[in-house]
DNA sequence: GGTTGACCTCAACTTTGGTTCAGGTTAAAT
DNA sequence: ATTTAACCTGAACCAAAGTTGAGGTCAACC
């Protein structure tokens, strides 16, 4: 691991999926699966095993970041695909699509007070949601796309004394 | 529905499963699966098609925003199991249990800040999260209990010059 | 009294993010 | 040369929160 020795027989700049799992904290399990899933690639040697460019290292950083903001996998290997695949992603690459992470975190924290919010109101007037608060509502917001069986929920509880 | 005829075959004051999923908005086979879990309960008639309360009503309302405030199911049915068993819920007691949801709901308002914070700094130094930040960690906070792998990550990687 | 719509159960399937296991191969170290 | 550690694939399994479908019953209306 210290002895920078030539006669490794594989490229000293490429890791095993051992190397990457020990040094990404992930397991060697979830990497197979991040590479079926396509958000990370691997050479195969003569004898069909992984072999990781470093890069990969900080994809799998990425990646881990991005689940722990709450972004599905899936979003996570479209950002990815946006990177350049014609060389090695810059600091100002990684930015980039980390940026759009920071609006995802600040539209559901915002969505979240909200919720608070109305939650404060519902607790205080004791009704739990019924027709004077809109958290019975699926939706994002009042239901601007008509009215559906939610407003029959919402009509129809304080008038039958529930 | 509106002939208030004294020949209906069943109490007044209870609901079809149909009935529920119309004025609740939530589907049969939900209604379903909330009984299996335990979160509501209904009578059968001698027919064995259910009965419900009107109170189950607001049961299944207490569900729909648990939800949307992103509390699992087993959560909820834990909550729903503190109310009194012995009589009607007021809305004293709803009031009670909706309490505890706010206060998740602050927690989590204030740990996604907490990592839209760490986000930022990160975007702004480009390193997406290594050595600088929290972000890798997968833990609450800063792993206060050992580096273990995490450590490795955060150490490998510019070191690497990836 | 028959048709239709609402209801019943049970089992299988869905998605997400993996883990675990079985059975077999490769590679490194002695 | 052999042993051991790490690697390979594929299939099965986990939780959550349901949905879908098959096959059968119930009830309300005409």
């Amino acid at each position: 691991m210290d002895a920078p020795n030539p006669a490794v027989p594989w490229d000293r700049d490429e890791l095993t999926v051992g190397d990457l799992a020990a040094r990404s904290g992930v397991s060697v399990s979830a990497l197979h699966f991040y590479e079926r899933k396509g958000l990370i690639a691997s050479r195969r040697t003569s004898g069909n095993q992984r072999r990781y460019r470093r890069e990969t290292l900080r994809r799998v950083a990425f990646i881990r970041v991005s689940q722990r903001v709450g972004i599905p996998l899936a979003d996570v290997g479209a950002a990815l695909d946006t990177l350049p695949g014609d060389r090695t992603p810059t600091a100002k690459d990684w930015r980039r699509i980390s940026q759009a992470w920071h609006e995802d975190l600040d539209a559901r924290i915002e969505q979240l007070s909200r919720l608070r919010d109305h939650l404060t109101d519902c607790i205080g007037c004791g009704c739990l949601s019924l027709r004077r608060c809109a958290l019975t509502n699926p939706h994002d917001e009042l239901a601007e796309a008509g009215p559906g069986p939610r407003t029959l929920l919402v009509e129809g509880l304080e008038q039958d004394g529930v």
